[in-house]
DNA sequence: ATGTCGCCTCATAGGCGA
């Protein structure tokens, strides 16, 4: 099964991007985030051949998943805090496999209420994750993850070094994911290999100059892992007209 | 501090979030 993950930075502005990508990989499930739209329009993928499923809000946030087989919305909502507004998860089933779809906060600036909150929110997802491990189904785990792992995942270093997603406590949290038993597909096939980045900004030409950070991840449980086949970016994605500053990320896991 | 997008509005310019 092919699986992608594509931070769209507004579904409004990137339909014909999605459409042309869907064409031209064919993935069975693709997980959108920053869909900044309250409307999604399911209608357009269902005549391509897809079934989704969203959770949206007005002008921010927002992530669906579309699927060639039939899939299951299982919660909308993460664990911990019901009265959240933000729309940043999904989690559905697709044939015997949970796959889950997040946009995790920025936090920027450090030491705001927002960073806060990312932090609360990883904290959140960690106890989530925690929860999937003990039902022994396969989970993937994919999206925006707005943490730079490890210094190999950055150009350089110290441009970041003022930036929430490079911070010591959000990195922590993310290394705490795999601590509980996940593998970061895309480092685990690609190990020590620097250079690999999901997103640039789109000032300064710096994808141009290759100046960008990896951030969109999958993280796969163990009952995934052993079924892990290949994990690429989609680097062309993000060389297209008016593109995201995100690109795809691909991973298949077999049958 | 800055750059560039996309969203929204006490809207055609400015603020916010990324």
């Amino acid at each position: 099964m092919l699986i992608a993950s594509w931070n769209v930075n507004s579904i409004r502005a990137r339909l014909e991007h999605v459409t042309r990508w869907l064409g031209a990989h064919n993935p069975d499930v693709l997980l959108l985030q920053e869909l900044k739209a309250e409307e999604f329009p399911s209608a357009l993928f269902e005549k391509l051949g897809y079934a989704s499923a969203a959770v949206t809000q007005k002008s921010y946030n927002g992530v669906a998943v579309l699927s060639r087989r039939p899939l299951a919305v299982i919660s909308t909502t993460l664990v911990g805090d019901e009265a959240d507004s933000h729309a940043r998860f999904l989690e559905v089933t697709v044939d015997h496999l949970r796959i889950a779809n997040i946009y995790a906060p920025n936090g920027n600036p450090i030491g705001s209420d927002k960073f806060i909150y990312k932090l609360a929110w990883m904290d959140r997802l960690y106890e989530q994750m925690k929860i999937w491990l003990q039902s022994g189904i396969p989970t993937v785990v994919g999206g925006d993850f707005n943490v730079i792992p490890e210094d190999i995942d950055c150009h350089k270093p110290a441009s970041w070094m003022h930036d929430a997603l490079f911070q010591p406590e959000p990195r922590i949290r993310y290394r705490a994911l795999l601590a509980l038993g996940y593998t970061d597909a895309f480092r685990f096939l690609h190990p020590g290999q620097g250079g690999h980045f999901t997103y640039w900004d789109y000032f300064r030409n710096s994808f141009e100059r290759n100046r960008g950070i990896r951030i969109d991840h999958f993280l796969l449980s163990p009952e995934a892992t052993t079924r892990l086949e290949d994990c690429e970016i989609d680097k062309a994605a993000r060389a297209m007209e008016k593109p995201s500053d995100h690109a795809p990320i691909l991973v298949q896991i077999e049958a």
